[in-house]
DNA sequence: ACGACATCTTGAACCGGTTCAATATATAGT
DNA sequence: ACTATATATTGAACCGGTTCAAGATGTCGT
């Protein structure tokens, strides 16, 4: 039994060549119609289901997917949990969506996978929480166009990233603005190491190894804004709260060290979105009025953060507009490109002036 | 200038047979080990990157990914949006990455498109909001094994569902047991008409043409509790709300509509989560009392309903584990099944006895 | 030295469809 | 009627890799 039936077996049964069986269905204005109706008779009998796009592929050499390459550590079903990932496919979707391409999730680093970066059939790929270089090889070693996100892989490589730096210095400026000096950062971790404090000290041997990219990025920005109020990062404590998906348990467990840790902390900048909420609901549990008795902002870009009580101040990730650029960078094939998108400051409820400092008599 | 360098370039360079080279790759254990070096070296002086997938998928038919269809009207991106969608990707991905397969989105109904069913290079289908049996033609004339979620498209078509029925039985019977008897629905759209009221009524004039299989098998399961509490679905107003891709601020549309309509209901049962969370919303705006003056019960499954104020009662959909079971049936592709999972109620703080009824003096 | 046997390597077919130059047929023009 | 031109169909090469029976080479025992 002929496992399936082929554009052969329609050209047999309808008396013509393979070729005109294959203009059928792909020009069929070339065909006298008379003979198109015969060939489509011929296919319908055979039970031909069309030209199979295993075949197609190799001939034409397009895909029609783009691949896309979620952090390995986390694995792809705990990476879709996370509404950064989902806003950010959501992005790279609504592109694929408009030019007719299939959106491919492909697992990450985890090199004995079959369905890798080496074996995907994909026309190009997005490489999005690549931790090393070296994580990108395989998907550089085919001559498939590559973006990275949120990463600067030389000018190799196309690039989209936020304004990170900006984006803190942003959320930092607010803050002081209003007239925070004493503030505590509340960091994410990607792998899954309990949560851990770095408490003040020297700023570089505590950021050095664990932070990524983006991250350290941030932590620079607020950095600069810090300096230029005559403050010090040095100064401020950091906490990596463990749990990368949005698993609040964890993220609580990382706030509460860090509240207390820094009891007299009077606003807070959490570097994602999950984080912020984590810290609302903490300071609530103790009973710690926002934004009266303490400011929270958060990086941010999921609508979760308007429902929160009080809705959350955030400097919003431009997260839908990286994966939708990175898919037409992908797409167009063109020169590389790095693309550095802006942030945008939302001030909600969460963020208000300190109370003003009363000495104990 | 060659535009791909092939296994026959490989091949010269080294010396040897294209057969080798793809020995080299794939059995190396084949190849004396003198040899094998050789391949190697001259791979890498012709800047090989390994075997191309897109050759390997017609010799051995394999595509090693799977396919999902989302529902066609929303547009890939607004499904993603959605927070079942992306627990139920959640479940597919997580058996994926087991098996080390990739995961490819592919755009619904939508016949025009190149990246629908009739091209996606997969090896089998998962179909998610087929809302008729014809839009699921182009996936089943193909002979790949094909999945259908929420749908009963007969014996030829394997399918995974969860006891819809029952899931309304448990979420009616649970406020007739509390008390109520005075009962609203909000019901869920699938397209962008606006929100819609179906007041007291001949029951199946009313649901006929609008509602999914899903949503009118929920329905009849509250209908039966009713009716075995000695009440009838004829006389409970039903909502169905617009916005289905949690648009919070068409969803709350929906649910004023329905509080207008129906002020001296005691027990709301929505059809959806983010329903549910839009009667939490809006009742708060109008400072009625949640579960004292109202009970609200919700057809449920996101992590968000846990964070409401009160949290969310609701009906739990096994929505991850569908995700799960659709991906084994079709990877397994053997004979066909058919699934159905069952629902749990997760009384959370949303649902109460009704207060004592106070005749109007 | 020779045959039996094990180990390596390869030629050629195949997977399913696309493409294009070349041929076959039809139509128009003179 | 006969050539010039337009239109319809096809043969054969090609896309990149896999597979396996068959051939080449090497080893061992006697």
């Amino acid at each position: 039994m002929k496992s399936s039936v082929t554009m052969m077996d329609v050209a047999r049964a309808a008396g013509v060549s393979k070729a005109t069986v294959s203009n059928a269905f792909n020009r069929p204005e070339l065909l006298v119609p008379a003979l198109r109706e015969r060939v489509e008779k011929a296919a319908r009998e055979v039970g031909y289901a069309g030209p199979d796009p295993r075949g197609r592929v190799l001939s034409s050499g397009r895909v029609h997917a783009l691949g896309v390459v979620l952090p390995g550590m986390l694995g792809i079903s705990n990476a879709l949990e996370n509404p950064y990932v989902r806003r950010f496919l959501s992005g790279v979707a609504s592109l694929c969506t408009e030019k007719g391409i299939a959106l491919t999730i492909i697992s990450g680093a985890d090199g004995t996978r079959q369905c890798g970066a080496e074996t995907a059939l994909v026309d190009g790929f997005i490489l999005h929480g690549v931790e090393q270089v070296e994580s990108m090889a395989p998907a550089l070693r085919r001559k498939l166009p590559v973006v990275v996100i949120d990463y600067d892989a030389g000018p190799e490589v196309s690039s989209v990233r936020a304004e990170d730096r900006a984006g803190g210095w942003l959320a930092a400026r607010h803050m002081l603005q209003l007239g925070h000096r004493r503030i505590a950062i509340v960091s994410t971790m990607y792998d899954d190491r309990p949560s851990q404090l770095h408490g003040p000290g020297k700023k570089d041997r505590r950021l050095e190894a664990p932070f990524l990219f983006t991250t350290s990025s941030r932590i620079a920005g607020i950095s600069d804004a810090l300096y230029a109020a005559g403050l010090s990062i040095d100064d401020v404590p950091i906490v990596e709260a463990s749990g990368s998906t949005r698993d609040e348990v964890l993220a609580r467990e990382g706030v509460a060290m860090l509240l207390d840790a820094a009891p007299s902390a009077t606003g807070i900048i959490c570097l994602a979105g999950h984080l912020g909420m984590a810290v609302l609901d903490e300071a609530r549990r103790r009973g710690i009025a926002v934004p009266s008795a303490l400011s929270v902002i958060s990086f941010g870009g999921s609508p979760d953060e308007k429902r929160t009580s009080p809705p959350l101040t955030v400097v919003q990730t431009p997260v839908f507009e990286k994966g939708r650029a990175a898919a037409r960078i992908a797409l167009e094939g063109g020169p590389k490109q790095h693309l550095v998108l802006p942030f945008g400051l939302v001030i909600r409820g969460s963020t208000a002036a300190p109370l003003p400092w009363l000495p104990v008599p």
